[in-house]
DNA sequence: AGCGCATCTTGTCGTTGACAAGATCTGGTG
DNA sequence: CACCAGATCTTGTCAACGACAAGATGCGCT
C-alpha cells in the first residue's frame, strides 16, 4: 500500500486514457481537459503531458486503442452480416472509442500507430467483403462498410429516437435485407 | 460609406455565421472561437453572445442553416435515389454546416428553430422512402438514410482515400444498387 | 423631444493548453 | 556499493478562451 502519493504513479498513460473514456462516455470529447484528466488520476496538471505530447496525442491514444477493439470484435465473425452486425454492435457498446475514432481533426492523423491500427480494421472489412464480392471488393466494401457506419452514427447521434432499443446488430441484419436496394424493386 | 466602425454592425447575426463557416471549414468545428469570429468581423468580444447566448447557440444557429439548405437540396429530388445522391453530396458540397448538423453535443438540442429544422429534414425523407415502401416507410427510410449517411461521413471523415474524386451522388447510386443487400446474394 | 430597448463595448474572472525549468525516482554500469 | 543517465512527475508561467456584469450608443416609436 503506497503511503500518500507516491511520485511515480505506475501506469499513468493507462490511467489518463481510462478517465478520458469516461468523460468521453459521459459529456463528449470536446470536455476532455488534460487537466481535469489529471486531477482525477492524482498527479500534476502538466504530468499527461509526458505521456501524449498534447491533447491530439492523448485522443489518437484512445482511438488506437479502440482500433484494437474494434479489430478483436470484427475478427469473431462469422460471415459477412455478421461482420456488419459486430460493426454496429461495437459502435454502441463503445460509443466513446467509436466516436473520438472517426473523428480526425481530433487526433494526429499521422501517428504510426494510428495508421498502423487503422489499416489493420481496413484489412479486416475488406477481407470480410472479398470472401462474397470476390470480382469487386473495393466497391462491395465501401457499400457495407456506408451501410454499417451510417446506422451506427445516426444510432449514436440520437437521430433515430424511435427505433432506439433493439439489438443494433439484428437491425443491422434486417437493414441490410431490406428490398429497397434491389435492382428491380417494383418486380 | 461607413466613416471607420459604426456602433451598430447592420447584419452582425448573419456575418457571425458566415464567419464561423469559414472557420469551421478550415478548422473544424472545435476551432470556433466566438473572440476570433468577433475579431474577423471587427466587433468587440461580447458582441456575439448577445446574438447567440453561448458558443452551442452560435453553432445551433448554424445547423439550422444547414438543415434549411439541406431541406431546399432534398425538395429537387425526382425519385428516391435521386434523394439518397442529393443528401451525400451536400454533405460534401457542404461539409461546414453537415458536420455541425450531426454533432448533438456541440448543439443546444432542444432550440424550437433546430428542432423545427430537423423534423422539416426528416419530413422529407421519409416522404421519399414512403413512396416507394408503402407497407413499411420507416425502416426503409432507416436503410437508405444508413446507407446515404454512413457514405457521407466516411468521404468525410477521409476514410476512402482511394474513392475521391469521382461525382458523390453518382458513388452513392452505384452502391445503392449493390448486389451485396440482395437476399440470395449466391442466385 | 424624448423614452425604451436592442445593440455593442469595456472590464473582469476562472479555466485551459502549452511550454520551460527543476525535482524525484529507477535501472543499469562501473 | 557508488553513481549516473534518462524517464517520470512537479511547479511556475503565459496567452487565449467562455462567460458574466455593467455601462455606452443609437435606432425606432410615441
Amino acid at each position: 500500500m503506497r503511503s500518500q502519493r507516491p511520485y511515480h504513479h505506475g501506469d499513468l498513460r493507462r490511467a489518463l486514457i481510462t478517465a478520458a473514456l469516461e468523460v468521453i462516455a459521459a459529456e463528449g470529447p470536446n470536455a476532455v481537459s488534460l487537466r481535469e484528466l489529471a486531477r482525477r488520476v492524482g498527479v500534476s496538471h502538466a504530468a499527461p503531458a509526458h505521456h501524449f505530447g498534447d491533447r491530439a496525442g492523448l485522443l489518437t491514444a484512445v482511438a488506437v486503442d479502440g482500433y484494437r477493439l474494434l479489430v478483436d470484435e470484427l475478427d469473431r465473425a462469422t460471415d459477412l452480416r455478421d461482420l456488419g452486425g459486430r460493426y454496429v454492435s461495437f459502435a454502441l457498446t463503445h460509443p466513446a472509442h467509436f466516436q473520438v475514432m472517426f473523428r480526425p481533426e481530433l487526433l494526429d492523423r499521422d501517428t504510426p500507430a494510428l495508421v498502423a491500427a487503422r489499416a489493420e480494421t481496413r484489412e479486416r472489412l475488406e477481407r470480410g467483403i472479398a470472401a462474397r464480392q470476390p470480382d469487386d471488393p473495393r466497391l462491395g466494401g465501401l457499400a457495407a462498410w456506408s451501410l454499417a457506419h451510417g446506422l451506427a452514427t445516426l444510432l449514436l447521434t440520437g437521430n433515430l429516437p424511435t427505433l432506439e432499443g433493439g439489438d443494433p446488430a439484428e437491425l443491422f441484419r434486417t437493414v441490410c435485407t431490406h428490398p429497397l436496394f434491389h435492382p428491380e424493386p417494383e418486380r
